[in-house]
RNA sequence: GGCGCGUUCGUCUAGCGGCCUAGGACGCCGGCCUCUCACGUCGGUAACACGGGUUCGAGUCCCGUACGCGCCA
């Protein structure tokens, strides 16, 4: 805590383009987010593009704008490793003054032979340090062979112990280290070189970055001291994991955060789920608004074991979210949904406004994405062309459902005001005097008019559709019934509901 | 292979030596509500990886084993 007050925080997300934002890397960055805005510190951006050929600027551009969907804003420039390179190359010269580092002249296939004998012994392999002290002459003599040098970190024997606000402490021998190479033959940075030089100079205060770097801290942090830079403080957090436990991959189906949007997520449900992955707080809250979640945010909440990533119960959350967002916006939210689907441009939604909005109004309720309004939406702009499969058999098995459905569209066609309360008046009014449960007319009409068995209470329902569109429904069903053309076959319909 | 990290219901987790006959949430199952589904509500199913210690007492501390993951190679 006193250390939180005298260094002002600045944590940062360092993604790597050469990939989309994965649940993984967002959840990371919304720990960092948190944390700063907690803290009133700044949450801080670097594009990890040192793979130049790997990295792409399309997935840079993918990676922000999945930041951005997810409500994190970010402070400062973002910086990009790639336009630093001749940093990293004075930074790495820096350490061969300072004898912490050398260069290393020794190929691929000594290595290898130094690796192949190491094993061959039983012993386990750790780079000799060959190199370490070459003299002038060596050096050049190398350079006139034309050999290629990388320059390596001088690993002194010790041990590195430091703590980590997740895991605790940690203690490394310096015995399982090897000299690690910092820049490449061509001049390029590990991420051991870049990640600290950077750290360093953006003032990161606090590293909140997933455990497969723990191991690599121990470098980290003797970089920091060959440098002489005070280290900042480590905080590892657990993987997610795919629902076989392994590393979410392109396997998993939906991995990247832009899949999520499409499939019909609210960025407030996916922080908020992506949030309690791996972190909760001290309270059972689970339903958190991101004011809530900053609030509530403190790295001692955070988990050392690693999470699977639960689809159902981001439905679940969706759905609560969808639940208490409000109409209009709502409307807002489905709009691209229902032009992807209709093929309706802007002015064909905007005449359509007002029925998607009854849509929603009515389908919210029971809706889990955003994609729901649009399946069980069509309705409201097309007459069913199918029909649920288990339903037919069940409410359309009786020879007299043309009959009846006939008989309601006569009587609700007498309607002078066609509202629910009416409506459903006549309904029963209908079913009793044919020695029916209500159940058995509301069905095989709510059938008949959305092709679906399940749906808005029914009166309600055919308030919205209208009069007009109820009764031609009625009919035209109750002619295909009478001709057999509706049977209860598999339908796309079922198999959609699955 | 060496080292590091991890291991509580199917899943997310609470638990920081006695309040735990292990709590919450999602899922699943059943009841109620009801025109269906959903919502809501009531109830149920289900876990401390294993083995040793330490202690009056261990899910909680220590040591092994197993398994998983990571880093290095």
């Amino acid at each position: 805590m006193s250390s939180l007050e005298k260094s002002p925080v600045r944590v940062r997300f360092a993604p790597s383009p050469t990939g989309y934002l994965h649940i993984g890397g967002a959840r990371t960055a919304v720990f960092n987010w948190l944390f700063a805005r907690k803290h009133g510190g700044k949450f801080l951006l670097r594009i990890e593009d040192t793979d130049v050929e790997r990295s792409g600027e399309e997935m840079v551009q993918a990676i922000l704008d999945g930041l951005t969907w997810l409500g994190l804003d970010w402070d400062e420039e973002p910086v990009f490793q790639s336009s630093r390179f001749p940093l990293y190359r004075e930074r790495a010269e820096e350490l061969i003054r300072k004898g912490a580092a050398y260069r290393c002249y020794c190929t691929r296939e000594e290595i290898e032979e130094e690796r192949k004998r190491a094993q061959a012994e039983g012993r386990t392999y750790k780079y000799s340090g060959r190199c370490r002290n070459l003299t002038p002459d060596q050096r050049e003599a190398f350079e006139r062979e034309g050999r290629k040098s990388v320059v390596r970190f001088w690993v002194k024997p010790g041990v590195t112990e430091f703590h980590d606000h997740v895991h605790g402490t940690v203690r490394v021998d310096h015995e399982q280290i090897g000299d690690f190479v910092i820049l490449r033959s061509d001049g390029i940075p590990t991420y051991h070189l870049a990640v600290v030089v950077d750290d360093h100079e953006m003032g990161i205060s606090h590293i909140i970055r997933g455990d497969d770097h723990l191991s690599n801290t121990p470098k980290h942090l003797m970089l920091y001291e060959a440098f002489g830079w005070p280290a900042p403080e480590f905080a590892h957090v657990p993987l997610i994991l795919g629902p076989d436990k392994k590393r979410l991959s392109k396997r998993h189906g939906a991995t990247s955060i832009g899949e999520y949007a499409e499939r019909g997520y609210l960025p407030e449900a996916v922080l908020n789920f992506i949030a309690l992955l791996g972190w909760s707080p001290d309270d059972d809250r689970e339903i958190m608004s991101r004011e809530e979640l900053i609030e509530a945010f403190d790295l001692s909440g955070i988990n050392k074991a690693s999470a699977v990533f639960d689809e159902k119960k981001l439905e679940w959350m969706n759905g609560e979210y969808i639940a208490r967002t409000d109409v209009d916006r709502l409307v807002g939210l489905v709009k691209p949904f229902f032009q992807r689907e209709f093929g309706w441009d802007d002015a064909e939604f905007a005449r359509r406004q007002q029925r998607v909005r009854q849509a929603v109004e009515l389908l919210r309720g029971r809706a889990k994405r955003l994609t729901d309004f649009v399946t069980y939406g069509r309705y409201f702009f097309l007459e069913p062309e199918e029909f649920d499969a288990k339903g037919v058999r069940k409410h359309f098995g009786d020879p007299d459902v043309p009959k009846r459905l006939r008989a309601v569209a006569d009587e609700l066609e007498k309607l002078e005001s066609f509202t629910a309360a009416e409506i459903e008046r006549v309904v029963r009014a209908l079913a009793e005097e044919f020695g029916l449960s209500a159940a058995k007319l509301i069905h095989p009409v709510r059938l008949a008019v959305t092709g679906f068995t399940v749906g808005p209470s029914l009166f309600e329902l055919l308030e919205a559709l209208g009069k007009e569109a109820v009764v031609a429904r009625l009919r035209r069903v109750a002619d295909r019934l009478e001709r057999g053309e509706i049977k209860a076959e598999k339908t796309g319909a079922e198999t959609r509901q699955g």
